[in-house]
DNA sequence: GTCTATAAAGCGATAGAC
DNA sequence: GTCTATCGCTTTATAGAC
């Protein structure tokens, strides 16, 4: 397998693959270096802080992602229907029936969520108010919207716990798709 | 610090709140010890297999205290909806506003779910079945009253999720009354 | 940019004295 | 039942050759 020169981005998807599937402690460089196909020393090159330098990474990485496949939408409403339609769209696709964990959420429950608490705070937050704020356009008061959109990114998120304990896609597409239909009521 | 005979059952909640707080890999000997005051000898005697099997103790103990307060009143409801009111009580109470994290929802998360798989199913199978059974008695038909109670749960695992990365208590509790009222309605 | 070798520390687990 | 000492392995991280 001979390796030609990596760039740090295409390390990203990765990388998150591997905190997705073992989280934070579980991730070693082993297993890192196992899946990149890179040994240490290219992995320092490209992340000299290690491993937290990788998750930060990571984290960034699905941040700029959702800022694009979810907030965009969800600010730049057309119709706000189509915008929460989209955004439903763009969690189940991207979370592949749950299989395809939420570092976010991962790493909000984990044990070392200290470092990463600022970007877990910001990333929850942001997209609840602008779902909110959507929720407003479609006819919602300002408080229940706050709630209602706080309550559709729990279920998101429960959902993705409940789809990985029965071992069963269906059970995370199904949450999503009542999600949207009560948002969408 | 003087040592006397320990018991297995009163390390349990001190090994719980290890698992919860670092996760399954993130959690050492070193810090059970530590936690426990005992050293690994002492904590080898009690659990001859190790960290997997204090694990899976910890589990089974969190199982038999859901038996008694959550899956006990659902089961045997003199009121349907005084016993949601029950289990809506007992699960804010033992969170404690999402700052003590569900190890069964940390692990169904986390990398090191497949030993535990089976524990994971069976918790959220039959929680969700004896709400189910509930909400048919308050009045639901038995397809809305699945998924009804599927929601529920997925939003007390999401209102985890959500309470921990915004590191505010209060989201957990609103998120947990909204529940109850919607159950309740 | 990538590798191998290696350091230093920590890991889970065991042995055996008390 | 509890401890200390220790084993063998893995971990993160660094150094230096190429």
């Amino acid at each position: 397998m001979p390796r030609q020169v990596a760039e740090r981005t295409d390390l990203l998807p990765k990388l998150a693959d591997v905190f997705r599937t073992h989280g934070y402690e579980g991730s070693t460089l082993g297993e890192i270096g196992r899946v990149t196909g890179l040994g240490k020393g290219s992995l320092y090159h490209f992340f000299p802080r290690g491993k937290a330098e990788m998750a930060e990474a990571v984290l960034a990485d699905i941040e700029s992602w959702f800022e694009v496949n979810v907030l965009g939408p969800l600010r730049h409403p057309g119709d706000p229907r189509r915008s929460i339609r989209e955004m439903c769209h763009a969690i189940d696709a991207h979370h592949r029936g749950g299989r395809r964990v939420c570092p976010f959420a991962l790493f909000a429950l984990g044990g070392a969520r200290e470092p990463f608490a600022p970007a877990l705070r910001r990333h929850f937050q942001q997209w609840s108010e602008a779902l909110a704020r959507v929720l407003v356009l479609a006819g919602r008061g300002p408080a229940p919207a706050r709630t209602e959109a706080a309550d559709a990114i729990a279920a998101i998120q429960g959902a993705m716990v409940l789809a990985r304990a029965a071992d069963d896609p269906r059970v995370f597409a199904g949450a999503v798709a009542r999600v949207e239909a009560r948002l969408l009521a």
